[in-house]
DNA sequence: CCCTGATTCGC
DNA sequence: GCGAATCAGG
């Protein structure tokens, strides 16, 4: 679908409300993604949206080496295992709060048997412990303990697909390579 | 990882 | 004019 003038009129609408790009995709439905919004935000000049001081100058971006897209429709020998997951055309769900972010905690949790989420998830029973040699391509390698003494020893939880760790574990890498980056 | 807006350029 | 891909940042 176009950009109906109704449909424009709502983006400016949303736009100077404030929302989010992909707040206001979602809004508009119907396939319409944030880079859409957010092209037909600046070819209508809407960018600046709540600037009440002074003018940021927009800093140069740094010389672009062309990019350059558009897949050839010959077919890319690519294993199927390395190609890109299938995304279910326009199935956005954003239940995420974005403003205050309220900790909504069940009430069981908050009375009795609560347990530290963190604790329980480190916790490796020890027949799950794996030492070096028992590690292989789908045991989690995250080292646990000090190495030089004995109650050393790795995860060992099923490791993922994309890297060396378990769910839990490779999210804690990442996070934590993430911020140092830059 | 999730997300945000900004930009470029083939279409 | 459109918007995917990309960049840059939170």
């Amino acid at each position: 679908m176009g950009w109906t003038d109704e449909r424009v009129e709502l983006l400016k609408k949303l736009w100077m409300e404030g929302l989010s790009a992909s707040q206001i995709a979602g809004e508009l439905g119907d396939g319409v993604t944030r880079n859409a919004v957010i092209g037909k935000v600046h070819r209508l000049k809407l960018s600046a949206r709540a600037k009440p001081t002074n003018t940021a100058p927009r800093s140069r971006p740094a010389p672009r080496p062309a990019p350059r897209r558009v897949a050839s429709p010959v077919s890319s020998g690519i294993p199927s295992h390395l190609s890109q997951k299938p995304r279910p055309a326009q199935t956005m769900s954003r239940p995420q709060v974005m403003g205050a972010t309220a900790l909504a905690m069940t009430p069981e949790l908050q009375t009795e048997v609560y347990v530290a989420p963190q604790t329980a998830e480190l916790f490796i029973p020890e027949d799950k412990r794996l030492s070096l040699l028992q590690l292989n391509e789908q045991t989690c390698k995250w080292p646990i303990g000090d190495p030089l003494t004995k109650d050393f020893y790795f995860c060992g939880g099923h490791a993922q697909e994309s890297g060396p760790y378990c769910e839990f574990h490779s999210r804690k890498a990442y996070h934590q390579l993430d911020k140092k980056r830059r």
